[in-house]
DNA sequence: TATAGTGTAATAGTTAAATAGAACACTAGG
DNA sequence: CCTAGTGTTCTATTTAACTATTACACTATA
């Protein structure tokens, strides 16, 4: 996996797991894959797996059971809110950054609209089952 | 000055300097704060500053003249296209990461105006010349 | 010509992230 | 009981970013 290197490499994978939990790719209460498989998948150390791993646990988003495996929380509110928060996190920065540019609100919902439709040939892939 | 710990210190300080050229702050030929002062500004050493400003000389964004001072380049095409590329690399950003989230394009949209009718008490900011 | 203010470069030390490798702890199933 | 598959922890090493400090190069001006 091609990681950005102007971001610590844990922080991506919980992004990464993030996605895969809601968007439906990991169900809530399905067990996710083997952390040295994932290790493998990722092509990163398993410390920095489990780093991400560790955070995830604390944060209530996946538990853990040792010896048989980490799986996703049942607990879909947490889930939605954990969407929630991810969502607005996004569109703060965008806001905060273009707004820093001088644009303004209006300008702002139209260039993210223009953007939309003309862009072209993207690739929207994310698969955690490869 | 206070720096996300997620990203490189002299990778926010191009940001930084960035958004002052293309607000106005630091208007085209205008020359940059010393380096010495703009780290006492930021609170960090006079050798990060140098690595942003080196990567932003190499670009063409700004101008050295050794023993004078940095200035913005005088190429008002060259700052409009650099504006186009940060304005762009937001929009790209959040698509991305909306749209990974399973939402649609409609959804992005409507979310992102939801945030701004509903967003209250910011801070607007930014200043150069403090 | 001396001095103060600029950018530039080099060296050395600190820290956090990431890696490699090993060991330990628990679970399930033969 | 043993073994394979899990998560967990630890130590050591490497690397990049950042800092501290010093020195050097150039410009303007008194």
């Amino acid at each position: 996996m091609k990681f950005d290197d102007k971001i610590p490499i844990y922080y991506q994978i919980k992004t990464y797991l993030y996605h895969a939990m809601l968007t439906g790719k990991l169900q809530p209460g399905a067990q996710l894959p083997a952390v040295r498989q994932l290790a493998v998948d990722l092509t990163v150390n398993v410390n920095t797996v489990q780093r991400a791993l560790a955070e995830m646990i604390t944060e209530g988003t996946i538990v853990s059971q040792r010896g048989k495996g980490n799986f996703v929380t049942e607990d879909q509110a947490r889930l939605a809110q954990l969407k929630e928060t991810l969502v607005m996190s996004q569109l703060a920065q965008v806001y905060r950054q273009l707004h820093a540019l001088n644009l303004s609100d209006t300008e702002i919902v139209a260039s993210l609209q223009r953007y939309i439709e003309h862009r072209e040939g993207q690739v929207d892939d994310k698969s955690i089952n490869d």
